[in-house]
DNA sequence: TCTTGGTGTATGGCATACCAGAATACCGGC
DNA sequence: GCCGGTATTCTGGTATGCCATACACCAAGA
């Protein structure tokens, strides 16, 4: 079958050299393991500007975006650094977390279609049991997506967006967290009783099932994660 | 009584240029009612920089910085303007708002003294029946200050900047709102709850009341506020 | 040896010049 | 008079160079 219509391009986009050496530094920062003790925590304009192949004006402005999101510090005449949070920061972004996604939570039960919650499932019962155990990455990967979807579907895009970039910083740490064997298992039980609660339409309690299974998470970290 | 030591000076801060631009030209945006049909919402880079005296680069960052905010977009090779939100991303501002001042409700019960609660009636006890709608625009700003209270003393520094990044785009709408005399006087019992349920330290309630309170801002935004 | 002053260097802040894309104005042909 | 094409201009993007400050190192004096 042939194209009766122009398939426009796909715009392209035109991505101008500072929203790309955004993206790639933001990258390559997250994919650091910034809490490792020796890493290099200092980034030099000029370095990186040759490296990158590009001036230092859009490498600036790139920077000064990551300054402004909290990954990187630029201290004026002396030096610009990755930023390694502070155990008390990473506790205050979960607790926001958690009141964002609760919040999702209850706009689910308002406006999500029956499909959109049973979606949910399938980003859960893949795992049962010993499952996890032996799949531990994959896992966490999977519990990643669930949280994701939650809020997506609140289709309220700013409590997505805000949540989305707190997840950028929280997300070594949960990585962490996940591999005890314990919260792993709970964590999946939660996941199911949230679902089951969206599906009833149960407002309040899938609020409140959402945020306690978020505050749970803040009190371990706050019990058993050392940060140094 | 002399000095018997040197004050040393507050350090001056040294603001650099594009932090002052910045403030500048976010408090003149802020002043300047955006949802005039007649106003002005396109900037000139070069014209800007005339007037300010400065170059264009640190009115770049500044620019860059409020585009980030949402204040500003700037589109490629087109102009710079001034961002008018639409009725949909003041609703889900609010719909934020509530996640975030109903934790923070939350955190109080846990973690304030009594006596910070007990300066809350301060900012709610001042006005009565008929005072409300004799002074409107008195109110209006106690009112601000009693949920920017709240927001404060949670103790969560990311909640209470979150939420004041929020406010900035609210206050012209939350101003408007408040005139309608029923409103107001509803508001000043709702806060007289929410104060009584923070005392009891009753958790539950508290963010319960904080929520619905201003999701019925929300809803009345929705209903009544009509923005073009 | 310790302190102090100076100098060199590293680094980000700022100014300026040029570039490329887009809108608009202008002009010629139909 | 209308349409299409070209030239000009306007605007943000990028490159580059100088400047001010913070720090390190060194030398001279107490």
């Amino acid at each position: 079958m042939s194209k009766l219509q122009l398939d426009i391009t796909p715009i392209g986009e035109s991505f101008s050299l500072k929203s790309k050496i955004y993206q790639s530094l933001k990258a390559a920062i997250m994919d650091m393991n910034i809490y490792d003790s020796g890493a290099e925590l200092r980034l030099d304009e000029r370095k990186l500007s040759e490296q990158f192949g590009i001036s230092r004006t859009p490498l600036r402005e790139a920077l000064a975006r990551l300054d402004q999101e909290g990954l990187v510090r630029i201290v004026p005449r002396r030096g610009i650094y990755i930023v390694r949070k502070s155990k008390a920061e990473i506790l205050e972004m979960i607790t926001v977390w958690a009141a964002l996604e609760s919040m999702a939570a209850r706009l689910i039960t308002q406006h999500a279609s029956d499909e959109e919650i049973a979606s949910l499932r399938a980003l859960c019962s893949t795992f049962d049991g010993d499952a996890v155990r032996a799949r531990i990455d994959e896992y966490s990967a999977t519990n990643i997506r669930f949280h994701q979807a939650i809020l997506k579907m609140s289709k309220c895009d700013l409590l997505n967006d805000l949540a989305q970039s707190l997840f950028m910083h929280v997300r070594a740490i949960r990585a962490r967290t996940i591999f005890e064997k314990d919260r792993a298992g709970k964590s999946i039980v939660d996941h199911m009783h949230i679902i089951e609660a969206l599906e009833a339409r149960n407002t309040e309690l899938a609020e409140r099932l959402v945020r306690e299974h978020t505050l749970n998470l803040k009190a371990h970290v706050e019990r058993y994660v050392d940060m140094n």
